[in-house]
DNA sequence: CTGTTAGCGCTTTCAC
DNA sequence: GTGAAAGCGCTAACAG
C-alpha cells in the first residue's frame, strides 16, 4: 500500500501521510477542515500536500462519501444565445456551490436513454431542458432515485419545473399588436414542440379572446433560420394573409423579417414583426426587433440552487416556479424608432 | 455486504447478482462484454440488471478501472456563438467516444487554480481556452500528472496546442481592403490579449509589409460591444483618422459598424469595417459584414479527439495543429452587396 | 488529538 | 465458465 508518489501520476493520501509522517486520517482530517488537529500536524500535512501536490481523487472520495458533488445538465443543443446563457447561469451558481457540471446535448444523439442512465451514474442530481422531446423511457428510472428538474417543462406529481413565464407576457404583447391597429395577427411556431411555445400561443390566443376575436391557427414551422426564410417566401408569394407576425423565437423572426425585406416588403408598414428572447441581434437589426426578454442566466442559477436544494434532502417543491420576462418595445412592431 | 436494494436508490452490483444468482463478477463480466460467460448466466443477469434498472456507479467504476472516462473542457466564458459551437463540437465527439464533460467557466471566479485542480481530480484529461489569461499557478501541477491541450493557444514543449489558422486570412483580408483602395487601415483590438488576436495583427502587418508600408499601432481595446460603441464614438468625433477598420472579432467589428451608422457615417462609404468569426448577426446587416469564418465546431470535436487519444496513451504532438478559415467577402468591406 | 480499520461499489486476477 | 477475494483511494467511525 504505502507505496510513494507514482511517478508521474498524482500523489495519493498515503504518500503524502508518509511524507508528513502521519496516518492517513489525519490527512483526511486536515483536508476536510475538521478541528480535531493540533496546530503542528496540519501544518506538517499542508507542507507534504503542497510539496506533493496533491488533490484527492474524485472518484475514491465520491465512493466514500457517497455523493458525486457534481450536477448534471442535460440540453438539447447550443445554438442562438438561450442554452449558452442558462449553460452560464447554472455553471455558475453550481461551481459556487461547489459542485461540478456534467453536459450532456441530446440533439442527434443515439442512445438517449442510455446515455441519461450514465449521467445518473456520475452526478447527483440532474436538469433537463427539453424533457418532452426525449424518447419516453430516457427519463424513466432516474425518477425516484436521483433528483430531477425539468427547465422550461411542465411540473409533475414528483418532478419540480422552473421557468420563465410565457402566456402573460404573450398576451401583453399580443395586444400591443393589436393597439397599433394590427388586424391579422399570426403566430408563427409549433406550440406543440415545447411547453413554452405553448404557453406563448395560450397567451396570443388569450389576447384574441379578450378582443372577441378568433385567433388564427398557428403556423406550424420549426425554429431555426430556414424554416423562417421558407414561411416568409410563402408572404412574399401572397399565400399568407397578415399584419402581423407573432414569431416563437428570434431567430425564426429575424430570418422572416430579413426575407420579407429583401422581398420587398417594408417592415414595419406592410407588416410587423416580433419575436421571443431579445438576443443580440435583435438590437442590431433595423428595425430594431420587438421581442420578450428572458431572464435566462438568472433561471439557469436557479435550477442549479433547486438542485443542489433536492439533493440535499430538500422536498421537491409542487408546481412551477416561474420568472418574470419583460416585453422590450422597439420598431418592428410599429413603435416609433428609439 | 450483499445487501439488496436499498429503497429508492440505485442497485448495486450486489443485488444484481443476487436476483439472478450468480456472483458479481459474472455481473460484471456480462456488462464488461466479456466473452467467457455462458449464455445462461448472460440471460440471467441482463433479466436482473432490467429488472433492477442498474447501471454501475461511475464513482465506483472509475475508482476500480483508474480511469474517468470524463474529459474537462475550460472556458473563459459563453457568449457569442464561438464557445457554445466550440463546446458542441467538443461534446458531441466525446460523447462518441464514450466520455463525459465536465465543462468549467473561468471567468469571474475566485480560486481559479484550486478549481482547476479540482477538475483535474476527477477527469482524465483537460482542454482549456484562454490558458494565458490563467493565474500563472492554475495550470501549475496539472501538467504532466494529466494531459492538457490548448486550444487557441501556444504550443509548449510538454503541451500540445490546437486551433484554426489566424495570420494568413489576416493577411488575406487586409490585403483584400488595400485593393479596395483603402489607405489607412487600423486595427481594433489588443493583440496581447491572446495568441490568436495576436496571429491576427501579425497578418495585417505582414499585408502592410508587403505594400512597403507601416501598420499603425493596433487600438488596444477589449472585445466585448461596448467597448466598440466607445471606440466608434471616438471615430465620430474625428479623433481616428482611419478608412477601414479591422476589428479582432465581429462583435466589436457590429458594435462599432452600428455606432458609426448611427452616427451618420456611411459603411462602407466612409469607412470600411471588417470582423472575425462570421456570427450569425453578420449576415443580417446592412451592410453584410465581411468577416473570417472560422471551423470551430470541428476544432472541439478535434480538441477531444486528440485529448482522447492523449489519454489512451498517445504521445503529444509536438507543435500546434491548425485549421483552416476562410474569408467571407459581404459588402461592409465595400464589395458590391450580393 | 491521533492511528487503525472497515467499508463505499466495482473490476480483475487467481483458483477451481 | 464461475466464484472468492484483493484492491482502487478515500472518509468516518472507533479505540486509544
Amino acid at each position: 500500500m504505502g507505496s510513494t508518489q507514482r511517478a508521474g501520476q498524482g500523489a495519493t493520501i498515503y504518500s503524502v501521510a508518509e511524507l508528513a509522517g502521519v496516518s492517513i486520517a489525519s490527512v483526511s482530517r486536515v483536508l476536510q477542515g475538521s478541528t480535531a488537529v493540533s496546530e503542528t500536524t496540519r501544518a506538517k500535512v499542508l507542507a507534504a500536500v503542497d510539496e506533493l501536490n496533491y488533490v484527492p481523487l474524485g472518484a475514491a472520495r465520491s465512493l466514500a462519501v457517497r455523493q458525486h458533488e457534481a450536477h448534471g445538465l442535460v440540453l438539447p443543443e447550443l445554438t442562438g444565445p438561450y442554452y449558452a446563457e442558462l449553460l452560464l447561469g447554472f455553471e455558475t451558481r453550481a461551481a459556487e456551490l461547489g459542485q461540478s457540471v456534467v453536459l450532456v446535448l441530446t440533439e442527434g444523439k443515439r442512445d438517449l436513454a442510455r446515455t441519461l442512465r450514465q449521467l445518473a451514474a456520475r452526478v447527483d442530481g440532474l436538469a433537463v431542458l427539453g424533457a418532452d422531446s426525449l424518447p419516453e423511457s430516457a427519463l424513466r428510472g432516474l425518477r425516484g432515485s436521483k433528483p430531477v428538474i425539468l427547465i422550461a417543462g411542465d411540473a409533475q406529481p414528483d418532478v419540480e419545473a422552473v421557468g420563465a413565464e410565457n402566456e402573460r407576457s404573450a398576451r401583453e404583447l399580443t395586444t400591443h399588436l393589436f393597439e397599433h391597429g394590427r388586424k391579422r395577427l399570426l403566430f408563427v411556431g409549433d406550440p406543440d414542440t415545447a411547453p413554452d411555445v405553448r404557453d406563448r400561443y395560450r397567451g396570443f390566443v388569450a389576447a384574441h379572446r379578450a378582443k372577441r376575436r378568433k385567433a388564427a391557427e398557428p403556423v406550424r414551422t420549426a425554429f431555426r433560420e430556414e424554416d423562417g426564410v421558407v414561411f416568409a417566401q410563402h408572404v412574399l408569394a401572397g399565400e399568407v394573409a397578415a399584419d402581423a407576425l407573432f414569431c416563437a423565437n428570434d431567430e425564426l423572426a429575424l430570418s422572416v423579417m430579413h426575407t420579407l425585406q429583401d422581398g420587398g416588403l417594408d417592415v414595419p408598414g406592410d407588416i410587423a414583426v416580433v419575436g421571443w428572447d431579445d438576443v443580440m441581434t435583435a438590437r442590431y437589426v433595423r428595425p430594431g426587433l420587438t421581442t420578450v426578454r428572458q431572464p435566462v442566466r438568472e433561471l439557469g442559477a436557479l435550477v442549479a440552487e433547486r438542485l443542489h436544494d433536492r439533493v440535499g434532502g430538500h422536498p421537491a417543491r409542487e408546481g412551477l416556479q416561474v420568472l418574470p420576462t419583460q416585453v422590450v418595445l422597439r420598431s418592428s412592431c410599429g413603435c416609433p424608432p428609439r
